[in-house]
DNA sequence: CATTAGGTTGTAATCGATTGCAATTTAGGC
DNA sequence: GCCTAAATTGCAATCGATTACAACCTAATG
């Protein structure tokens, strides 16, 4: 087990001085010619590695960046994360991942966690929604040194940019779309709406009603976990009432096939009978065999890309004015059979 | 902006020196109790926070590993990913995320991008089919001095500890299971068999065959790329054939579905025209409608927690006479509709 | 009262790389 | 041959924390 060789090695084996090397190492100061071939080839041959370590603690620059989301296995995160990596990486940034399982108390602790190994910066997305209140992360906003970004569960908080994508209008798209299909009586399938992007949601369901003359009613809107069996309980309780609804927009699309496995097991047909869009373009949405789901694509990937080009900006820009950045994407509806009554391939 | 501060920064104001500050920090030496307390008590008042990089440069441990993987967006990888990040946060590691994107030039990259920041270990799924006649990894292997694990995708190298699943088994129950349901002429979709974990499912196929006294057909073993493109063009072919097989054994859930999709379009049923069975047990398996997809689960959850719990042997172990270990998890298969002629609900 | 042991704290080196300033060498001009 | 300026290279501090060793102080003991 071999040491790793250093600029002290390559010096005392040239008779030079880790200065030297050092410069000779990085092109710009004048050094000969000479001692600069000398030393490249002496590096080369003793497998010589920069230590980001030490560059980190000179420069105050550690190039790793920390990203906080509820969890790391749905396609949705993984693929604003892999849009993070791709945009960082080729800048010379690393990627460390954290993810919260939604418990509030552990968003805070990981968030210090990050600040402690020294990240140039987090981007996440909000599990708390109450977090503007918490005491470390106020801290962390008022002596701010780090950027902080959101992306798609966000808070308005000054000085802070964030990504997300129209939630406003997806909800609206969706739900202008059921109307179209000769909807008029149509459930929302909702979530905390502490969350900016369910109530928003939820606000562009309830104008797109409005705008086209449908009264809203509160008992058509149920509160709804991101999960397939939560869209079966919420589908339950629609199909159960007097008068159950011709259309479900969800907030999600694992509530939304739920609420397809309810509505089919209990003898009804969609699109005929109830029509069903999804929020997320989740990959099963497409692979329905019968009834593939209609849904909001969110582009994550972009997401994750312009997260990061904001990190960039904003780690690049020393002076203290920072602009905020709050970059919204637009969303696309994606039509499928779930909704579709004269759908046809 | 405030700058952090630092334990100079506590000694300053107390008046002492920064190692007995440290000391005071770090609890176990011989400091007076009256020091101890008025330095944890400035140390509050003043937010210090310790900054890892120093003590990373210091001691020689960063407490950051790298994850390389071929793409984090997929159920399965990202699935591992969330184990080990289970695993190591408690322990005080971070993970830093690499994708490859099967680029084999890519994979040497991230992994000296990795070892240039001093991560204390590299769990990786091998993208590369070559990659033990790399230099750059071969070099990396013999100064080993920072632990390396395969995890699902490996390779047999000396020294380097794996944790995979029994893929032989896997392809092994999978065709028994088809032979059990009365298939007896049953097609398998391979991948690049110069991976092990492709040609593993490809040997349980075969034995299974043999033990069953059913001859191996090589004209029935299709080279596919793991997604439903690949899947469909597969299907076809051997739908084309003079006999085409009753049953289909996919060493990919993605490739499953394509065939699927295109069985069911030619106007065949799903299972009592052909039976099929995929591998992976992606999430979208369980979701379909008709057809839920029998396959193979993996386990990935487990394969990342345990791949973790190697690197922490590894990590704390100083001698030099490392055990290697190969730890092979047992898959499940999960009979579903696809493939079981008497299913019911 | 002097010695000594024990308890506390300081000194300084270390991890590996960077960089302002000083020192040295070299070359060129007269 | 001498002086000056330019070209190289060395010196030493710095980033923040740890730690072996030395130094100091206090109080107890003979």
């Amino acid at each position: 087990m071999k040491k790793k060789t250093t600029i002290y090695d390559i010096a005392a084996k040239l008779g030079l001085t880790a200065a030297t090397v050092s410069r000779a190492l990085n092109n710009n100061v004048k050094i000969s010619l000479n001692t600069r071939k000398l030393v490249l080839e002496t590096a080369l041959e003793m497998n010589y590695e920069q230590n980001k370590l030490a560059l980190a603690l000179k420069s105050g620059k550690s190039y790793n960046v920390g990203v906080i989301v509820p969890r790391i296995d749905s396609n949705f995160f993984s693929s604003v994360i892999r849009g993070i990596e791709e945009e960082l990486y080729p800048k010379g940034y690393h990627v460390i991942i954290c993810q919260t399982h939604n418990q509030e108390n552990l968003e805070i602790e990981k968030i210090n966690s990050l600040l402690n190994v020294q990240v140039d910066g987090i981007l996440m997305s909000i599990s708390n929604a109450n977090l503007e209140n918490d005491k470390g992360f106020n801290k962390l906003i008022r002596n701010k040194r780090t950027p902080l970004i959101f992306f798609d569960r966000k808070k308005n908080i000054k000085g802070v940019s964030s990504v997300t994508v129209d939630d406003f209008k997806g909800g609206y798209e969706a739900t202008k779309h059921l109307i179209e299909q000769g909807c008029r009586r149509i459930a929302h399938l909702s979530n905390d709406r502490k969350f900016e992007i369910f109530n928003n949601r939820f606000l562009g369901y309830k104008k797109a009603l409005s705008d086209n003359g449908i009264e809203f009613d509160e008992s058509l809107v149920i509160e709804t976990q991101s999960n397939v069996l939560d869209g079966r309980r919420a589908a339950r309780l629609l199909l159960d009432m007097e008068t159950p609804p011709d259309a479900i927009f969800s907030s999600s699309d694992f509530a939304a096939l739920g609420a397809i496995q309810e509505i089919k097991e209990s003898g009804f047909n969609i699109p005929e009978d109830m029509c069903v869009v999804g929020f997320s373009n989740e990959p099963f949405t497409r692979f329905m065999e019968l009834t593939t789901i209609t849904t909001v694509d969110q582009f994550p990937l972009d997401m994750g890309r312009k997260a990061a080009q904001v990190f960039l900006e904003e780690v690049g820009n020393t002076e203290d004015t920072k602009t905020t950045q709050n970059i919204v994407l637009t969303p696309e509806l994606i039509v499928r059979r779930s909704s579709s009554k004269k759908w046809k391939d």
